[in-house]
DNA sequence: TATGAATGAGCGTTCATTCAT
DNA sequence: AATGAATGAACGCTCATTCAT
């Protein structure tokens, strides 16, 4: 489980980094989160964090990977249990926001990574755009293997769709750190529902 | 046309300095947008810049005002232009990401800022949360009022609903963003047709 | 009375730039004083202080010889008066401090100017050093005349004395700053007497 | 002897930079010392004294600290050593203005500090403010102490008395200033014979 | 006379990073 | 494996001064 050549107390003290710039991401924001902000969290010094990861490009990268890999263990599962293309798609959604409202700060996190951190020319994050890639790749694949098999009416450009129902997703960690009260399970069902009269064959 | 008390040469500096900001938030990142950097674009001191705005954070909310007032003259003229809620809600769909389509650094812009700036206390920026409530309450509006004359279906929740338009059409500036490439144009109609769908009634 | 080749205006304009420059001075203190707070005070712009003074220096240096001709002025007549060495010795004391009590704001500006204005060369404002040592030379002079007259006693410095004695003059400012109750008329009796013990003959 | 919490380095460090803010506000004045002049005297990045200082003001309260402290070292023991109310106050004028005598540079230091600094709503500096009031009221006590064993004469206000007294000492710093050549010993001893005339008790 | 506009230097402060110990 | 110390660049901002109008 542990990566190759590293010690256990390495790898703790990697995740316990990587936890305590969540915090502060979510805390702070994007802006106001700096090494020395993560280190005093911990109780350690800035010099720890440069010691552990290469730099702060890094450290974030390690971030938004670990919030990534959480949240494909939570979807993955879910969606994997359905046998129709209707029902994973409805699983997709509920599980992503579901997790999204569990998991509040790291979705918030994770966010603010995406959405500041750029390459040294100031093109956008590849991690970030691989991610958008990716999830938009997967959702495109679902909902056309669904027309495919006339679960889903044929009349709608797969990729536009799953761009929809991304955003429609991605925008409950801004709705929660709006709004503390915001409901993410019932914006879940509604969205479910939403998108099963959007997508399903007529008649 | 001009603010009162306010000489023309002022206005157009201030015309030229919301520009260049605007230019470097979209091409770097709200994280690399400093004023020294907008000057240099210019080819002023940055003393100028502190000159015509008391400060960075107000520089910025001129810059997210100015974006919004252009994206609110180009998209109600449109919508008003409708009878039914049904063509309302295809025209605000539309005009909105048609305007996110022509002008697509402004909104990438506007979107760097809505997302990155905090009040001292790190809470969200105020003015972006205000602009989020304020469009999802007139989405909300239009959802209901068509509910209502039963053009649209009685049985789903119209803030999520209109959560669900807001976040498809909010998904586009950081598309293109990503993809220079990306059709806005397609991408409106099939909204609009995914939420006609998803919204009138049966039968 | 007009400094020659100066209009009735320019005259004017000056001597409210001072006088915006004395409260300036007075409430904000020398670090916080700056042309432009001065100017809005009065309501012009910046540039109207640099067309009337050369340099802010040059402001300072009108600033103190205005308080100090004021001061001067209150001053000199209640001396002459008097006809013995003590009487005068008293009349300065008590008009010094009366005045201070009197014009508050002007003693704490000047105050401001003479200890923060250096020359170029950060040697300290030659003004204020040449202020010190006019007033205690006239002192000096004062109590040297006492001793020749025997009205004083003959074994004390008289440049000490003179010194003590201004000294406690000048206490009178900061005492105002510091605290509002304080009792500039009652200070003043308290001082003569006390520099009357201190100075007469014998017997 | 060292702070807890503080390394050797630290100390040092911190030591070496009040020593290096001292001899700039002696030198320089007040309004000349910027963090980037007092690093420069020592030969490191001004970074250095942000590391060590937390701020400008924190540092400006060191000199202060430290200042005033040797200060008291200096004069307490002094003036512990007399039985009499008379030998008393003689010891705390000679070792004070001796004292200022010998740490000269110090003394101006803490005297630009004590002038010019100001509170965020430019009101007094609390520290200076608290110095005085707090020397003002040590020389008080003595005096009415004299005056309660008739060492002294009981016809004079103690307040008023420790004021004068104060600033006859307090002078000194500015005039070792103005005259490099001001004899300071000379000084103390003609003021401790005129406050000793000033005060005792008649016959 | 006065203004609005701009400059350029300097300020205190924050920060990611480096490195000897 | 971690720390304390230091660097140097960049930041937003303030200021005295200059100057065309």
């Amino acid at each position: 489980m542990r990566p190759e050549g590293r010690t256990f107390t390495e790898t703790a003290r990697r995740a316990q980094i990587v936890a305590a710039a969540v915090d502060t991401l979510a805390e702070l924001g994007y802006a106001q989160t700096s090494l020395a902000r993560i280190a005093e969290r911990i109780g350690v010094s800035k010099g720890v964090i440069s010691y552990h990861f290469a730099s702060k490009e890094e450290l974030l990268q390690a971030v938004f990977a670990d919030v990534l890999a959480r949240a494909g263990a939570y979807v993955r599962p879910r969606v994997e249990a359905e046998s129709t293309a209707r029902g994973m798609l409805r699983a997709m959604i509920e599980s992503n926001v579901d997790f999204m409202g569990e998991y509040r700060r790291d979705m918030v996190a994770l966010f603010e990574v995406a959405v500041n951190t750029r390459r040294a020319d100031s093109s956008p994050n590849p991690a970030a755009a691989e991610m958008s890639r990716e999830t938009a790749a997967v959702t495109t694949r679902l909902l056309a293997s669904g027309q495919a098999k006339e679960e889903f009416r044929a009349d709608f450009d797969p990729r536009a769709m799953a761009m929809a129902i991304r955003a429609a997703i991605d925008a409950v960690p801004p709705a929660l750190a709006r709004d503390p009260e915001f409901d993410a399970r019932h914006y879940a069902r509604e969205l479910a529902d939403l998108f099963d009269v959007a997508t399903r064959s007529h008649g």
